[in-house]
DNA sequence: TCCCTATATAGCAATCCAGCAATATAGCTT
DNA sequence: AAGCTATATTGCTGGATTGCTATATAGGGA
């Protein structure tokens, strides 16, 4: 995904609030009972639930997460869980670094 | 600035790419007769041009950068030199880190 | 099988955004 | 004063974005 893509996909106050919770699941979500926080996700409705939006809009932001590489869905049955890809994550404030500040 | 309002800020290829050229106006604009590129900026006409956008809509684009603490303009009579704010972007990398980031 | 739960899709309304042309404002220069 | 240049403002359009409700799909359990 382009640097611009990811950040359309951040610009959005609830998709920057999901991002935050799932640096840490544990911290801002109560245990499940069909898949670890930690090994493979938040399941949506939890996000939806906390955010207080509905279950269609909770799935077109993740949706939007996903497709910009943020975040990596598990399905289970018909539970979806979401997790950080850290690694893209720093990826682009990498690539972000390089375009608007001078190097260091 | 809040976070947020500089990441929608940043999410326009335009806006980018102006902040882009701006951390090296040397580099990417020709030198301007009434106001020095590095001590005032860029002038709005020069950069309008360049991106080929009509003034109004780069005059908008650079409101909102300026609305956003990103860039400051100085005028001098009828010209309007924009220059990056160089401490404010990287303020924004350090909160951007924070918030979507682990610490390291 | 029937129902309940979880997620996806479709379709719609409200709002925001990026662009433009036209025009206003303001400072030089002749 | 008249004209030229640089920027700001206004008002408009088309398209994207965010949200919703209603409905479809699909799995699990009684």
């Amino acid at each position: 995904m382009s640097l611009i893509e990811i950040l359309k996909t951040l610009a959005n106050e609830n998709r920057l609030t999901i991002l935050e919770w799932l640096q840490d699941p544990v911290a801002h979500f109560p245990p499940q009972k069909n898949g670890d926080l930690i090994e493979h996700g938040v399941c949506l409705g939890a996000i939806a639930r906390k955010l207080g939006i509905s279950q269609p809009t909770a799935t077109n932001h993740m949706k939007v997460l996903v497709n910009a590489g943020l975040v990596t869905p598990t399905r289970n049955s018909n539970w979806v869980y979401f997790r950080l890809n850290k690694e893209a994550v720093s990826l682009f404030l990498d690539d972000l670094q390089n375009k608007v500040a001078t190097q260091k």
